[in-house]
DNA sequence: AAAATATTTAATCATTTGATTAAACAGAAG
DNA sequence: CTTCTGTTTAATCAAATGATTAAATATTTT
């Protein structure tokens, strides 16, 4: 058994499970209730303040399997990221590079697409913000080229529609109003009377405001930065 | 030694150091060497990634010191966190309650002055962000009370300026123009060819920027939203 | 059914980590 | 100088933590 594991270690170290060598169909979900239990540990307390044993016990399964399944808990860590990070940008790209819609659509869409998101996962966007301060590297790897981001037709879009301006400024504007306010939100419950329902309900109308302000934004006369 | 330091323990369980019972006056400087390193190592790496050693080392001092002059490393964090919570809060409270300024004065100066604060802190925002999540009754310390926020005098402003807006709306979207592109700093650099200088140059016109901006914010039609 | 292989478990390891202790050291008080 | 008190150090502790092992159980293959 030693033997085994190691030699399709060194065979196959494509970080992935590597036990079922021949045929062996086992549970299917002992490991997919690894993954379950490490996403949400992980997104709920980022990585250094998880323990492999709130995993295993999320799990309800034996702490070994953890081990046995995904190796250590930094590559079922590493797992989690790419996939979280998959959910947090793999919104975003295809919206920002479609050259079949316009401008405003795009921003619409962002600002819909992106409060929906995050209300359905509302530690997403901190959790990945945190952890891209460790592993800048990850980040890196799922944006796939360094020139995607300012070379997309979004940009483009907004060179064109207010040529004075950084394009850069708008685009991490509008993301700031989608996702500060979650990010921001432990504060806001903290210091306010406000509730969860309430949080909602804001975003909820979030989703209609921020495209009419950046719609008012990009009408505003240009401003000249002095050097 | 033992004897003495729980009794002073006992008689001021301030959670303050407990040593210097007559008046030996040391060098003033190792309890100091410890807070400023804690300051930088805690902000950096927050709460559960720091490693009392890693305070020790970076104050240049002998592990034991720690807990001799601040007990353990959770009360040694309290007294960093507060300290920084007052940093972050601090500039904005009475910024926000100033009966003499203009609701557009005060937009500029918590523009301004907010990102020349974290300009100055990069750390700040997140570690703040950060750590309110697990410690939110801390964060309710620093705020006297649960309302001194919506009945601020800014609030009141801006109702009176757009009675239909809810104006958290409005704080958190000038918040969030200052503070989410540090939140968000490392996921830029990882994502475009931003580095640490044209970051910071960006920084300075955005206090430009978002005055101008939310003035434009204010401006635009009432958005009623359907219930 | 027997053999081979995969999965699960309980026990254990080695390291890390927050904290303590006893002794050495330093400086002020008598 | 001696004593007293506060500071610093090196050694050590106990608990937590990531990981491994050997044995057990289960499943698939022959």
């Amino acid at each position: 058994m030693f033997k085994s594991r190691w030699l399709l270690f060194f065979v196959f170290q494509s970080g992935h499970k590597m036990a079922k060598k021949t045929t062996p169909r086992p549970d299917i979900s002992t490991e997919e209730k690894i993954k379950e239990a490490a996403r949400k540990v992980f997104t709920q307390k980022g990585y250094s303040a998880t323990r492999t044993r709130d995993i295993a016990t999320a799990a309800g399964i034996n702490l070994a399997l953890l081990n046995y399944y995904f190796r250590s808990k930094q590559k079922l860590f590493e797992i989690i990221m790419v996939e979280k990070m998959q959910n947090f940008f793999g919104i975003l790209i295809p919206i920002l590079d479609d050259l079949t819609t316009s401008l405003d659509s795009k921003v619409e869409h962002i600002s819909s697409n992106y409060i929906d998101l995050i209300l359905a996962n509302p530690d997403l966007p901190f959790f990945i913000l945190g952890e891209a301060r460790n592993n800048p590297e990850l980040i890196f790897k799922v944006a796939q080229r360094k020139d995607f981001l300012m070379n997309s037709v979004f940009m483009k879009q907004i060179r064109e529609k207010k040529p004075e301006l950084d394009p850069l400024q708008f685009l991490i504007s509008l993301l700031g109003m989608c996702v500060f306010p979650f990010v921001m939100k432990p504060v806001l419950i903290s210091m306010t009377h406000m509730a969860e329902p309430a949080f909602k309900q804001m975003m909820l109308e979030r989703k209609i405001l921020v495209p009419v302000w950046l719609k008012a934004i990009l009408k505003t006369k240009p401003v000249i930065h002095s050097r």
